[in-house]
DNA sequence: ACGCTAATGCAATATTATAACATTATATTC
DNA sequence: GAATATAATGTTATAATATTGCATTAGCGT
């Protein structure tokens, strides 16, 4: 398994996250919750996309009583509703969101090595989905793109190996 | 519900999808089976997303004996691995592919009201894609759009309504 | 017919997700 | 501060999707 680049400050991604999820709730006046914040945060643990059940597992370690699965679900719902993950739906997995509050889109490069999601920015890919959208009249809600392949990283390393 | 529109001449997209698998496998060496075709057939029955349960429920019909799951789940797999079939993950469901052969791309836009899911041409997006993935010296294996939105016919209908 | 391989049958089970209803916490109004 | 409304969470059960592992059968070349 590969990791990031190792001068990615982690903690600081995290620590961020949190940070906007908190304002972005005081404005719409939403709760944030113990559990939304545990699960969130277990979300930007990892650049990996993380699995529900995955979660599940991370708030047993830090609940008496291990929670069960709506819990979780209900938690990733809020989170997605206010665009502050996405679903991976080809892993059926979920990852923080670099945006937060455009709940509508979300564009990945996923390694099929080290698993790492890379968002990318909406305004590279959104204009060609528009354009063939409007050719055939069609109205867009939600666009979501997940490609799949290998990173800069886990290329550079195979090729060595 | 709403239908494609009414000249669509169905059964011969269904003839054309079978004719043309019958002849990559041919090509291919591969074995066109009995439940394989009834899979595909299933499929291009619709030109909406069709779940594997759903598929199954189709196969018992015709079958003396009801099939189990991974009956359905390998011929999905074989269809899906020679590009004859896409899978629309965020439906959890199987669409025919307008191009057989190429499995490595499906972008496709998705009425959320008919459910129909409209499969784009590779060339509109793909660009955009390449360029994203290119900036990120990511090797691209495959990419899978999901626009989930209103099909013209829909958004007319409900203008309307 | 024999043996090889691919395909299918079959039973069990894993994984992901939701439904339905009870309980608790939070906020608001009186 | 008690009454009550609402949102959040707890709890149990179950639905929906998918896979594993092993037995059997069909097709093909020799």
């Amino acid at each position: 398994m590969h990791n990031i680049n190792t001068q990615h400050d982690h903690q600081h991604c995290i620590d961020e996250a949190l940070h906007s999820a908190r304002e972005l709730c005081q404005q719409r006046q939403l709760k944030f919750t113990k559990i939304r914040e545990q699960v969130l945060v277990t979300i930007w643990a990892s650049h990996k996309p993380v699995g529900a059940y995955a979660i599940l597992e991370e708030l047993a370690k830090e609940a008496l009583r291990r929670p069960a699965p709506p819990t979780v679900y209900r938690a990733l719902d809020f989170l997605l509703d206010n665009g502050l993950i996405h679903r991976i739906s080809s892993l059926n997995a979920f990852v923080g969101c670099n945006e937060p509050g455009h709940s509508h889109q979300g564009h990945f490069l996923i390694c099929r090595h080290c698993q790492v999601a890379i968002e990318l920015d909406t305004q590279l890919i959104y204009p060609a989905i528009s354009a063939a959208a409007g050719q055939q009249s069609f109205v867009v809600d939600t666009a979501s793109l997940e490609v799949v392949g290998s990173c800069a990283h886990c290329v550079e390393a195979r090729h060595h190996a």
